[in-house]
DNA sequence: CTGTTAGCGCCTTCAC
DNA sequence: GTGAAGGCGCTAACAG
């Protein structure tokens, strides 16, 4: 009822924070020269004195700008939705830091979605769009790529796609997936690797078909031949990379000594399947993994891996979503292409092929 | 160029959607009763019939409340937000993940802020409400207890902890550390250790001393004594798991026979060391970390745990913030209680004291 | 150059 | 039971 600054009752606390009119007010000019100012509006001349007035007034009085009312007006939330396949996933999560942050520093905030049990993919892309109001869309899912991108077409709204490509949209910053998987295979070879298995991702995701064809440039730079016994499907998970690396482990003969896989999770499956085998790393195999994160600390031996820029990702998926929203230009897809190859303990050279034992 | 349906400046394109008037008016009733309807205001009484109509021409116009008009109008933004320490941490990936299920649930969004280099906490509670007009907080963090507490208050908005208390206040939702850890040591008893140590975090934290405390019940119940040479203070990372195993290692004679790791970093990080120091196991050294994810299944061998309803406390804790916003009625303090051990395969019977070697 | 004014879309009394 | 009207705080167009 009475519910102005000094209130009793205890319940929800109107904030009666400073308007736009208070600060007008006390500073003696108008809401509009207020607003100018606060928004830095170039084209706005005032004296440099009045300008100041107003800027100190604001900040004493702690004015903060209502984004609801705001919002109404100039029919935009300043926020941003970015859409991942998991939250508890470290790649998942560096891209969202980096665009958090891009976000942040332009004034806009993140509301992050993940593909929910039981909620497809483009009610996602509606729900923040239409419920949300984002300005922009940040998609890091593709589940079913035509699907995803008729949806965000219909959508009609500013979108970046992160971490994938999808043919007729250049909206796109990714890494080199098949640069740094080269690299990959070159380290291999360069420790003296001639037969380089791969544990591969999904076969028809964006990704693993790059990662994929990666790992074929660095054979072919290698001289050797792409021999397909040697790659198995892994998908992205521990389960899959165990199962992928037991089939290997039986079909493929001889043995390759070192292994390549798409991402984290797949070569620590991989390496639990190996160590029940007895089959040593770096020893007897070596592995090299798609991806850097903490988990490569962690396994036994510690992994080397490729590192990727998948903060910097984020944060330029970002920034360049929001400069089209604001600039209004169209943008065109961006590879960020620094990798760089960690070295651990899980990569060493092949071991001597053994004297035969009948020769002693 | 022209990359969409129908659009010729190219410019942002300003999105017609259906407004209330719109329904109101292909309904053939006033904005008032769409109002109505659509919030599911419960003290109007319409025809089923007048009901039915609004409900299939919204639909069918595919209409959305604009949320910054709503907002503006109520002073409400809908949306909650929820400050971790870390956004690339599983353990907050999934307080998270509970806490966003809860929102959407209810019709919320949640803003997600992590503590950032060189922002300090309770900057971060200002812009979430100040700018941001969140409606309530949910806050996982609590660098400074007492600075960050009163800055809570001093805000005079909804909030709630999780994962943490605080002396002084009552809202807050968390797991049952105390007796989750004294779980981890009962396991190791019944697998008959008796010189268990202890890995612990970060000394004044709320989670470090509850587990903390909760070892030290494990020992009593056992008939154990405490012995402070046997634990060492890890924080939350690898490397002071690492360091910390170092030290036990050195420092703590006999040796234990197990260890209970306040987390599963600090875990992987005293493995890494054990594996070094050529300490096999669970044969000679049994491990048993507080909280489960999936590294634990990564780990060589892989880890047993005692597995904690993380998504649960953020889901609570969200639910619990928004019965407060709404309802206006003080909430207390929550405690999930349930624990559960994921045996996996890095605890074993200690191995039995081999006969002095002199004696045969 | 600065101030006045007219809504943005919605919710909420208050008449009918 | 239903509708008309005012205003939330801000910005952008237009006067002065």
């Amino acid at each position: 009822m009475n519910d102005s600054p000094k209130r009793d009752a205890g319940l929800k606390s109107k904030r009666p924070s400073a308007k736009i009119s208070d600060v007008a007010k006390a500073a003696g000019v108008s809401q509009a020269a207020v607003s100018r100012v606060m928004r830095g509006d170039e084209s706005f001349v005032v004296r440099d004195e009045t300008r100041k007035r107003i800027t100190e007034v604001a900040a004493e009085l702690n004015y903060q700008p209502n984004p609801a009312a705001r919002g109404l007006r100039t029919s935009r939330s300043q926020s941003l939705g970015i859409v991942v396949p998991e939250l508890d996933n470290p790649v998942h999560a560096r891209i969202i830091i980096g665009a958090e942050r891009a976000a942040a520093e332009r004034g806009y905030s993140l509301l992050i979605a993940h593909r929910d049990a039981g909620m497809v993919e483009t009610a996602i892309y509606d729900r923040l769009v239409q419920r949300n109001r984002v300005d922009g869309l940040i998609v890091a899912t593709l589940a079913d790529e035509s699907v995803a991108v008729s949806a965000l077409q219909a959508l009609d709204h500013p979108f970046v796609l992160v971490n994938r490509k999808a043919s007729g949209v250049n909206h796109h910053v990714v890494i080199n997936d098949r640069g740094g998987s080269r690299k990959a295979v070159e380290h291999l070879v360069a420790l003296g690797h001639r037969r380089i298995g791969h544990l591969s991702g999904a076969p028809h995701r964006y990704n693993s078909k790059c990662r994929l064809r990666g790992y074929q440039d660095g054979l072919k730079d290698a001289g050797l031949f792409y021999d397909a016994n040697l790659v198995a499907e892994a998908g992205y998970t521990m389960e899959g990379g165990a199962a992928a690396m037991r089939q290997l482990l039986q079909s493929a003969q001889p043995r390759p000594t070192a292994i390549f896989a798409a991402t984290l999770f797949t070569a620590a499956g991989a390496m639990g399947v190996l160590r029940e085998a007895g089959v040593k790393i770096p020893e007897e195999m070596s592995m090299i993994a798609f991806n850097d994160g903490a988990i490569a600390d962690v396994l036994a031996p510690p992994l080397t891996t490729v590192r990727t820029p998948l903060e910097t990702m984020g944060y330029q998926a970002a920034t360049a979503l929001i400069g089209h929203i604001e600039g209004g230009g169209e943008f065109s897809g961006q590879v960020l292409e620094e990798t760089e190859i960690v070295e651990r303990q899980s990569t060493a050279p092949p071991r001597q092929r053994r004297p035969d034992p009948a020769s002693c």
